[in-house]
DNA sequence: CCTGAAAATGAAAATCGTTTTCAATATGCC
DNA sequence: GGCATATTGAAAACGATTTTCATTTTCAGG
């Protein structure tokens, strides 16, 4: 876990930007806490590591990983942006609760998800999934 | 079409909400939009049918119509809340372009989506499904 | 048809997550 | 160390959505 978190700032680093305390605390925050974190609990923890850290330092330096490809926006349907550490994680869904608001991260893909969530003790009433990438008159970038 | 909207708003009249010439004008507009459409287009198109309609009153009708199980509200990752007409218009999702944004209805589902897309002359780089429920420790309401 | 209680409307103000601005500070290659 | 440049933080700006509240409208009942 340490040394995932200086690869990653390693990784940074080479490409071009710089690494400061709060980086470091904001990283350390995510791999700490779990799945599809908000921002605000991103900065509590990442606080709790480097008090001198700002909320907008937090969403400078969040948008930074996601540029980098060491986190990704992770998004609900709420009407906040959540974070987590990126693809090395694994590519994975998330069960969410309409009760409780709970997140709880699914390994499966692919949508036997359904059956793949009742074994997980929760009961899927919806699902949303959205297809990304490039319209036939866009085409895909260079 | 005409008569789709007219058995909603009768179905909103049982409900026990009042008919408005608002709520008539939103609920058109909505048949005659596509999917997925945000709240600025849907008041642009509103307000074609009835001038006389404000954005809160949209807002607030939209709300109401997703209350009543006629619209739904589509969340696509951006920051605008989206909406549709109902369930009746079937089960389906959405080819959101990464480059010009347009938003493709896909009627298949259950992830034979990404062939699917590649059918629309869509290439799909990435996807994001969340699977909605009740978590074990919540059980789901009566 | 009137009438009145309750629901709906609109304009403006309030919220709230997120972004921008800008002056002060810190990083990392010489 | 020294400097060019990236980063930071506080405050202000933003943009979508919600709330407030006084006014208008709907519709059940008489
Ligand atoms: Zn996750
Ligand atoms: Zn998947
Ligand atoms: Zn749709
Ligand atoms: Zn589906």
């Amino acid at each position: 876990m340490p040394g995932r978190v200086d690869d990653m700032l390693d990784q940074l680093r080479s490409a071009g930007r710089r690494v400061t305390a709060q980086r470091r605390a904001v990283l350390q925050a995510l791999a700490r806490l779990g799945c599809a974190q908000d921002v605000e609990a991103i900065h509590a923890r990442a606080r709790r590591i480097h008090p001198r850290v700002g909320l907008v330092t937090v969403y400078r330096t969040l948008e930074a990983l996601v540029g980098e490809g060491v986190a990704q926006r992770v998004v609900l349907g709420d009407d906040r942006t959540r974070y987590e550490l990126g693809q090395e994680h694994g590519h994975h869904h998330h069960l969410v609760c309409l009760s409780c608001g709970s997140v709880q991260r699914l390994d499966e893909c692919h949508l036997e998800s359904k059956r793949a969530g009742r074994r997980h003790g929760f009961t899927v009433t919806a699902h949303r999934l959205e297809l990304l990438g490039y319209c036939a008159k866009c085409g895909v970038p260079a």
